[in-house]
DNA sequence: CTAGGGTTAG
């Protein structure tokens, strides 16, 4: 058995309409947006009063449901106090708060001396308010207590306990949270509307949304009814716990099947909702409603949409929004530009986001710890180290302390560029500031010293994490086994793979794309056989029994001593293409839905085989799961005409809702694997479609072509073409600029880094076509030629020839030969 | 009951 042979049944979904929606061209490239674990779901709600927003042009094939990763826990803000309007406490509530909080004071002998003074619960409230936001919990709760007892009125109790509750959730202990709850529905006072809305809001807070919406099943069993907070608070439990839209709009449905009228907050909720799911179009539907209905927008509103927008790289729709705000008179404020300078980031306008702190500073808003940490985060992913120190030291001079966001930051920008000394340097300076590192922390650091080769500092990093009792997660996992794929160890990151799992962690389309990609890499890797069985035949229970010693250490320690593990050479790239088949399969198997990354992965590592048949007949298996997709891919490859290119424009509108980076890689990989085989006026009809959606940024002007963005294929697909509208503008009868220039940049942003390969495709093709261009001096990204020049070869009489691509195949079946042919054709 | 910040794939 040299290869693990993937299951030859066809897997259940069924080709024909992988949507259940009324899109009958509508294709299922699935976003990369927020990974989540599976989970199943209902089937959409037949009868939903939502119509208007989910059947305009919506993006619900973007949403394939399940949970998110941890992230957006994390990201939660516990411990921000509430805002309260009218305080209805006495003094005294004040002063025992005072005495409590005094050194050495025994709150038991507070609450006996303040007995007679406090005036019931919203005394009390207040005291253990103050309390738990301040984070004595036990002190909250023994004040909680002592209340609840001294109340004999059952409504008062049953206030205390909602308060309590809501307190509690707030700060993220939902656990105490619950037991509050539980004592009270034993004790009779529990059960309440308040107490339950409460406990839904403080699983929201936490991201727990299916404990909060059994919770709301569980509350109107017993016959409450809930009410506007209820439905907001379960609203808000989808978006915090990655829900997705459906099952928000179903609430939303049901809120107004019993008369409940959704206000700003249900609305500013649902827009939270479509802002973790990356659905800018559905958000753009609901802010029109609150529009329709006369509900006014407020900060809340416009910075969620904001993020909404920006999170679906819509960022000149942000600034439009921005100025919007300004007309309406609702003033930008940090949440704001924090937001807006992120997406800029994100979306690679560096020049746009720091212009943007700029007019943050002249609009008088000072920057705050996540406006900090943003603009440090910048010059740490771009190497500016100089810069992202010189943040630190001004935001420490402005009175905020550098915190673990920062440390990571920094850790995380240091290690990308090797700077081991560096990164010890501050690790050591981030423990010795009392701060924690977290999980994020670790993975930075173990897979910072991962691919650096460090194995030995990665194990130590490990037991450390280890000793901490932090629990590794699903971005933890993916995260080692993407650096140990980039190093080439796809057996040891499927060792790993094999770990998670016996941990109860499941592997999400992240994980699983970082091996897609390794696989692709077959020159350079060890993809050998019994890896792939692993990765592909993971069984759910132990093999190992697993002593108090750690696996994870013992692979980590397999590898410091075998060092280079680039062992075995692969038995060739056919074998790569059919394990991804199997590793496909895998992912079918766990539910876990690929997405664009995929795709992309999967027509990159078609780029590197050599074959044309493997390569058509992976992608015609794969049409099994999705037809639309990899029927596009399918089809341009055998250069189908028509039909496909009806199907590709609408994939190539799907692309154009995500954001450039994701887009960009989506046309540079289909583009590279049809020029590869020799598909070359396809892969042109690709690129142009590409530089007309504006894919790539500033690509195209008569004096210059950038092509340091694109793939090879594309800038080989790109070249010709802008040869050509060059051509037309000579035969035009017009001058050409003086000097013409092609960057091609230095291989940054090639697939394998630094390799220059994209410089030398270019190169190889200028001479190929006779070309009169030369390297220039100054730079060796560009290649230069002058006007006349250039204009003098297009007008010699082989010169169109060259320039005209063709396709080496076309039409259905005039190539196919082999086992391809014994394939039934699919429809399409 | 509502908003922004570090992590994984390309």
């Amino acid at each position: 058995m040299s290869f693990p042979t993937p299951p030859l049944q066809p897997p259940p979904p069924q080709p024909t309409s992988p949507h259940p929606r009324n899109h009958p061209h509508k294709v299922s490239l699935n976003r990369p947006t927020h990974p989540r674990h599976a989970t199943t779901h209902p089937p959409p709600s037949q009868n939903s009063s939502f119509l208007s927003l989910s059947s305009s042009r919506s993006d619900f094939s973007a949403d394939f449901s399940g949970r998110r990763s941890t992230r957006f826990v994390s990201k939660m803000h516990f411990n921000r106090p509430r805002v309260s309007g009218t305080s209805r406490h006495s003094s005294f509530a004040e002063q025992a708060l005072t005495e409590a909080s005094k050194n050495g004071a025994v709150l038991d002998q507070v609450l006996l001396t303040f007995e007679s003074k406090l005036l019931g619960s919203d005394d009390y409230t207040f005291l253990f308010r103050e309390l738990g936001n301040k984070g004595e919990w036990l002190a909250a709760m023994r004040c909680f207590e002592f209340a609840v007892r001294r109340e004999r009125r059952r409504n008062e109790q049953g206030k205390l306990a909602s308060s309590m509750i809501s307190i509690l959730g707030r700060s993220g202990k939902v656990e105490l949270a619950e037991k509050v709850f539980e004592t009270a529905v034993n004790e009779g006072y529990g059960n309440t509307v308040y107490a339950y809305s409460a406990l839904i809001g403080a699983y929201a807070k936490s991201g727990y949304c299916n404990e909060a919406i059994r919770v709301f099943e569980t509350m109107k069993d017993s016959g409450l009814k809930p009410n506007l907070v209820t439905y907001n608070a379960l609203i808000d439990a989808c978006g915090k716990g990655g829900a997705d839209f459906k099952r928000a709009s179903e609430i939303f449905d049901e809120m107004l099947r019993n008369g409940v009228q959704p206000d700003r907050i249900t609305f500013n909720s649902l827009l939270a909702v479509c802002s973790g799911a990356g659905l800018w179009e559905t958000a753009r539907g609901l802010f029109n409603e609150m529009v329709y209905r006369g509900i006014d927008q407020d900060i809340y509103t416009y910075n969620t949409f904001l993020d909404v927008a920006c999170n679906g790289g819509q960022v000149d729709v942000a600034f439009d929004i921005m100025s919007e705000m300004h007309a309406k008179n609702i003033l930008p404020n940090q949440v704001t530009y924090s937001t807006v300078i992120r997406g800029c980031a994100k979306a690679g306008r560096l020049d746009k986001a720091l212009s943007l702190f700029n007019e943050m500073k002249c609009a008088g808003i000072t920057l705050d710890r996540v406006s900090y940490n943003t603009l440090l985060a910048i010059y740490a992913s771009l190497g500016k180290f100089d810069e992202a120190l010189s943040v630190s030291r001004e935001m420490e001079s402005m009175g905020i302390k550098k915190d673990v966001v920062t440390y990571n930051a920094l850790l995380d920008g240091f290690g990308k560029q090797g700077r081991y000394a560096k990164v010890k340097q501050l690790f050591a300076e981030m423990k010795a500031e009392n701060l924690s590192p977290n999980l994020l922390t670790y993975s930075t650091l173990i897979s910072v010293y991962l691919k650096g080769g460090l194995y030995q500092d990665a194990v130590e990093v490990y037991k450390e994490f280890k000793r901490q009792g932090l629990k590794a997660d699903v971005v933890f996992y993916s995260k080692l086994i993407d650096a140990l794929c980039k190093k080439g160890l796809v057996e040891y990151s499927s060792l790993l793979l094999n770990e998670m799992t016996k941990e109860g962690i499941q592997p999400n389309v992240v994980t699983y794309n970082s091996i897609i990609n390794a696989f692709g890499e077959s020159t350079s890797n060890d993809c050998g056989s019994d890896n792939v069985t692993q990765i592909v035949s993971i069984v759910p229970e132990s093999k190992v029994v697993c002593t108090a010693e750690d696996n994870i250490i013992k692979i980590f320690e397999q590898l410091t001593a075998q060092k280079t593990a680039n062992g075995k050479k692969t038995n060739g790239e056919k074998q790569d293409l059919l394990c991804i088949l199997g590793v496909f399969h895998k992912m079918h198997e766990l539910q876990i839905k690929p997405n664009v990354v995929t795709f992309s992965a999967i027509l990159n590592a078609c780029s590197r085989c050599s074959s044309f048949d493997e390569a058509s007949l992976l992608l015609e298996e794969l049409r099994l799961f999705d037809n639309q997709v990899y029927g596009v891919a399918h089809g341009l490859l055998m250069g189908q005409q028509e039909g496909v290119w009806t199907q590709a424009l609408s994939l190539f509108n799907e692309v154009k809702q995500m954001d450039s980076s994701t887009a960009s890689a989506f046309y540079n990989a289909l583009t590279d694997m049809l020029w590869h085989f020799g598909q070359k006026q396809g892969a042109q009809l690709v690129v142009l479609e590409g530089k007309r959606r504006e894919v790539w940024e500033n690509t195209w002007s008569t004096s210059c072509l950038d092509l340091h963005l694109m793939s090879s294929g594309a800038a080989c697909a790109m070249v010709h073409a802008w040869l050509l509208s060059i051509r037309s503008i000579v035969y035009g009868g017009h001058e050409l600029p003086k000097i013409l220039s092609i960057l091609t940049g230095w291989g940054k942003h090639s697939k394998i880094t630094g390799d220059g390969a994209l410089k030398r495709a270019i190169e190889g093709l200028l001479t190929s076509i006779g070309a009169p261009f030369q390297i220039a001096k100054c730079n060796i990204g560009r290649f230069i030629s002058t006007g006349a020049v250039v204009a003098a070869w297009l007008r010699e009489s082989g010169t169109l020839e060259v320039l005209v691509l063709h396709n080496d195949r076309s039409h259905l079946g005039a190539t196919r030969f082999g086992q391809i042919s014994n394939l039934q054709p699919l429809p399409l």
